[in-house]
Parts: C-alpha cells; structure tokens; sequence
DNA sequence: GTGCGCATGTAAGAGGTTACATGATTAA
DNA sequence: TTAATCATGTAACCTCTTACATGCGCAC
C-alpha cells in the first residue's frame, strides 16, 4: 500500500518501523507473496540489476486495495503477546533477592538501550503514519523503563 | 511454582494475572502437563469432588524446580507480538480522516475499557510478583492511551 | 430450560520459524 | 579474508489455536 515494493524490501521496513507491530521471516514472507499474486491482488515487475541479484517489485492491484479496503474495515483482532520476560519475573519466587535485582537491572539496560535507538531512527521520518508507528514503539518502550525502575526501587537489597 | 495447581486453575491464572505476558490453550495446556509429567518435572494428586469433575493437581517436583532454575538463568528470548491495530493503522492510507479517527477512537475507548478492568482486578492482588505484573499491563495500558489521545490531535479533521 | 462454571481431554489444521541453498559485490 | 548487504526461494519442523466430545450442578 505504501508503495511497490520487493519481498526484500518489505521484511527491512517490518523489521524497522513496524517491528512494534508484527515480524516478518522470509519463509512466510515469499509464500505469501506468491499466494497474493495467483489470487490476483499483486501484480510483479522484474528488475534486473547490475552486479546485484535482480528483484521483483511486486505492487498492489485494484483487486487489491479493495480485499485490503474490507479487511481495514473489520474490527482488529485482539494484541498477542509474548513476553517471556515477565514470565520469567514472575516464575523467580526462590532466587535470590540479587539475582531477580540483577534479571531486572539487565533489562532496563536492554530497554533503555532499544529507546536510544528508536528515537534516532524516528529523526529520519517524514511520513505520519510511520511517524505514529514509531511514537507507540516509543512511549511503550518509556513506559517499560518506569516500571522496571519502579520494581527495582521495590527489591528488597539485604545487607549481608 | 506459585502453589499446586490443576489445568484448569493454570489457564484462569494466566488468562488473568499473567495477561500480559502470555496467553494459554487447554490445547496446548493439558498436552504439556502430561510431558511435563512424564518427564518427571510434575507429580499429579487426583481429587475427587462432589457435584463437579475431579481435578487433577499438579505439583513441581525437585527435578522440576532444578529445571526451571536453569530455563531462568538464561536470558530472555525477545518478546514477540502481533498487533493488528497498529498494523491496520499503518496501512490505512488511503481511509478518509474521519473513518481513521473513528479508528482510533473506538481503540482507546477499548483500551481505557481494559484500564479499568485491570485497575479492578488489581485491588485483589497482595502476592507482590503479582502485583509488578499487573503494573506493567497498567502502565503498557496508560501509555497506550496517551498514545491514542496524541494520534486523534493529530489527524485533520476536514470542516464540511 | 438455557446457559454458565467446573473439569478433562483430542485431532485437525493453521501459522510460524529455522535452516538450508545460491552467489555476486563491497567495506573493514 | 572475512563478514555484511543484496536478493530469491524451499522444506522440515515446531507450536499453537479451534473445534469437538463429555457431563454434572446451579442460578436466572
């Protein structure tokens, strides 16, 4: 929808941009794009290059924009969610105060370390809808570190 | 590792307090209380009720505690998610501005619906891993919702 | 008397990841 | 020379959801 794009190209920008929303390996990414084309939503355009492998830019048809149009219309399906870390939190009922206080430090490192990036990613884009896409990852991504600092504050740290 | 505890009892935990973290199917469930089980990470008691199904109680074992320790120690796999809203925001490109605002909208009224909902359910918790977990969702929830209210400031809205 | 909560489970299928195969160019 | 970027694709596998099957008690 954004525009012609290769099957190469859609994972970098689901893996930049989007990635607050959803992932993309190639191993659904290409089968989806073939499906896509047979049923008549996609139509390809090969692009030979030189000293580079030649690419497919596949753009949306009208056929297209209208499946799309239907499937925007209907009410998104609920969030899914994986968090392994906060499993993992709530699962260390014996470890020892330091090591949960260590588990919980490493992530906020970590966290802090993906908002720093976030926000310098976010100072190339102009496009609003991307823009938006990034602010979520952003605010999410804030809203973590004031948590864990709030969890770490509540470890209780005895003096040996 | 929080108590003893049957299949059934496992699912209304997760669908609840760990809300945020995961999700579980008895699908998924029932088949790996039985590996578990043969694996000798598990020990089962079946009681018998009156006027309900016996429930079959699981309880970890030596193994089971030696096993999960070690799962903890390692770091943690990144999070994934699948957010369809924000997706849908995304590629909502060519939707009027008003049908984006009802969108968007009808999200956050959604997602102040769910605060409440936590807020509530958050009253009963004393256990405090418990508690941090529903802070997270809580403050996930709260950021969202800023979120949302930036977006809709955001979108022209066309005079008629 | 209808539906919900309790409580167990299975089977089919959808959906996804990982690892592999190929191969040229370019920067460290 | 080693690794990354560009660019396509397949096959095996793992995991999870959905739908089904069963059945009692209780509240509305």
């Amino acid at each position: 929808m954004e525009c012609p794009m290769s099957g190469y190209d859609i994972k970098k920008r689901v893996n930049s941009v989007l990635g607050a929303a959803t992932q993309a390996s190639y191993g659904t990414l290409y089968p989806t794009l073939h499906k896509l084309l047979a049923e008549g939503c996609l139509s390809v355009q090969e692009v030979l290059q030189q000293g580079r492998p030649s690419k497919k830019i596949y753009r949306i048809t009208d056929q297209g924009k209208r499946e799309l149009s239907n499937w925007l219309k209907q009410p998104a399906a609920a969030d899914q969610i994986r968090r392994e870390f906060l499993l993992k939190l709530y699962l260390a009922r014996n470890l020892p105060a330091h090591d949960v206080l260590a588990l919980v430090a490493n992530r906020r490192e970590e966290t802090e370390a993906m908002l720093t990036a976030l926000q310098s990613e976010k100072n190339g884009i102009t496009d609003p809808k991307q823009a938006w896409v990034m602010d979520y990852a952003l605010s999410v991504c804030q809203a973590e570190i004031n948590w864990l600092k709030k969890v770490e504050s509540q470890i209780p740290v005895a003096e040996v």
